[in-house]
RNA sequence: GGGCCGUUAACUCAGUUGGAAGAGUAUCUGCCUUUUAAGCAGAGAGUCGCUGGUUCGAGCCCAGCACGGCCCA
């Protein structure tokens, strides 16, 4: 797969000379004591303390960066907890071993030991008594000033971005934080963690394309998972009352900057909650997230300044049409004026589709990027909602709401239908759909209608989508610069 | 699916009207024991994304394709 490259092609003749010099490349016997920053720890707490000689601290870490001096060199070092100096003297490391350091590159991990000293300039360096190759690295690393920039090849390499670009570490930090700090939240309320089939016969769970995949043994098709959401029901009917999954999800969709073919969601069941409870809890979940990731409750995303800590506006569906699309409440069941509407603003609806698909698909684009501040749409159609409870005032809507923060969606909640024969009845309208046309219907799930014959105390459930909260909480404008390996076409490499 | 933009050395990027492919970093050689975008002197390094076309001559113009970015659907 290489091209010829003339450095590489260097690099990799310079190893084998090493080897031929019976220099170990990949030795595996390097003791660390210390961290980086367990060493800027000591340095902190009782710099005083700190002599040439003693205490002795062991370390490794990829080199970054080599001034050479002829008999002495500074080099920059890091490991996962940070970056430090280290000062390497032929006098005080021996010919045999500076020769070999001589040779070493950019990009190479060495073991360092040796005690701390200021330099000239005041920066704490570590003075090599022993040093040692750990791993030899055979490509070269991109440049030091401006690392790597192309966004394709950042995709492509992540380990390479991930080397260079600290920013882009922070993020996936970060990312995992998230993660984190939502599990510990859902534990301290009493939610159990479970994982539950990414491989189903039946996808479930949300309108969306599935992907197929085959299993031999069995001689059947399996869909990957558009969502867990029926699997974690079954649960709350098996008595786990408070569940949660943190985990990838798959739908055949487009890739864009907001959509990746599978991407990370945490769902959640309550049971004798209400979707106005998950509100409330999803309020003091970003809140909880927000103060621990930033220490505040305000976020900058892309120019605009999100405070999660107000209480968030709730909205309904009809109201938010009006307000912001202009949309008379009069229009939302008048089919004809709808369109009308529609092909006049230029919006491309399915004249076929449902009323319910109109209404969602206006609402997508006229009102969903307005909603910059924390914003919940409650009054979901009953068509567009079918694993929804109806509401008690207007059984033709949903004790549903979507969460919108920035003009992206972030969660969808409701009160879960829990009623078998209204959950029959709404499956069969989806297979019309189907039949209909309609791809992302749903499909019939007889089991999940026997399973919840059996009983599903009155719940409320929720989706929130990882992967957007964490381009909100990063300020990142693309879904790829939070997900580690983001989809990408195979490129054809050289033949050999 | 559509529009605009991009693809040149390992990396970041220049490249004039179509007339002998460049810089910085990195690499290699020499000098250098407190540098920190170290310094000085020298050298090597390219399928200009791919395939065609126009032309005496193409990195540059034209067409198609691939991959990517942004926007729209």
């Amino acid at each position: 797969m290489d091209k010829k490259s003339d450095i590489i092609e260097k690099r990799k003749k310079k190893l084998l000379d090493l080897k031929k010099g019976n220099i170990n490349l990949y030795p595996n016997d390097f003791v660390v004591s210390h961290s980086v920053g367990d060493i800027k720890k000591a340095i902190e707490e009782a710099p005083d303390y700190l002599a040439e000689d003693d205490p002795v601290f062991a370390v490794a870490g990829r080199m970054m960066a080599i001034n050479r001096f002829g008999k002495a060199s500074f080099i920059r070092f890091r490991d996962r907890t940070g970056q430090l100096q280290a000062y390497v003297r032929k006098d005080k490391i021996g010919d045999k071993a500076y020769n070999l350091f001589k040779q070493l590159d950019i990009g190479d991990f060495v073991g360092l030991s040796g005690g701390m000293f200021k330099t000239r300039t005041g920066e704490w360096t570590l003075l090599v008594k022993e040093l040692k190759l750990v791993c030899k690295s055979a490509r070269p690393l991109p440049e030091k000033f401006h690392g790597l920039k192309d966004p394709e090849k950042r995709y492509r390499r992540r380990h390479i971005d991930l080397i260079m670009n600290s920013d882009v570490r922070d993020i996936f930090i970060k990312r995992s934080r998230i993660i984190q700090a939502m599990r510990t939240f859902l534990l301290d309320r009493d939610f159990l963690e479970v994982e539950t089939p990414m491989m189903q016969t039946v996808p479930g769970g949300a309108e969306a394309t599935p992907f197929v995949t085959h299993h031999n043994a069995l001689g059947m098709d399996l869909f990957l998972r558009i969502a867990p959401e029926l699997y974690l029901k079954r649960l709350v009917i098996g008595g786990f009352e408070r569940v949660f999954e943190i985990n990838r999800s798959f739908r055949n969709e487009g890739v864009s900057t907001r959509h990746n073919p599978e991407f990370t969601m945490l769902e959640f069941y309550q049971a004798y909650a209400r979707y106005d409870d998950l509100m409330d809890l999803t309020e003091e979940m970003l809140c909880h997230l927000a103060r621990n990731l930033t220490g505040s409750t305000s976020i900058q995303y892309q120019g605009n300044i999100i405070d999660l800590g107000v209480k968030w506006r709730r909205i309904s569906l009809a109201s938010a049409l009006e307000e912001f699309g202009g949309i008379d409440a009069g229009l939302l069941n008048d089919r004809k004026g709808l369109l009308e509407f529609a092909s006049s603003n230029r919006i491309k609806v399915t004249k076929t589709g449902r009323l319910g698909k109109i209404v969602t698909k206006l609402f997508d684009v006229l009102v969903e990027p307005k909603l910059l501040q924390p914003t919940f749409v409650t009054g979901y159609p009953v068509e567009v909602s079918p694993l929804s409870r109806r509401s008690d005032i207007s059984p033709e809507l949903t004790d549903r709401f979507e969460l919108f923060i920035a003009g992206h969606e972030i969660a969808n909640g409701f009160s879960e239908l829990n009623d078998p024969n209204d959950q029959k009845e709404r499956f069969l309208q989806q297979v019309a759909d189907r039949e209909a046309g309609d791809k992302e219907a749903h499909y019939m799930d007889k089991d999940y209608i026997e399973a919840l014959e059996y009983g599903m105390p009155p719940t409320a459930g929720e989706g929130i989508g990882i992967d957007r909260l964490a381009m909100l909480f990063t300020d990142s404008p693309s879904i790829r610069e939070v997900i580690l390996f983001p989809h990408m076409k195979p490129v054809e490499r050289d033949k050999g």
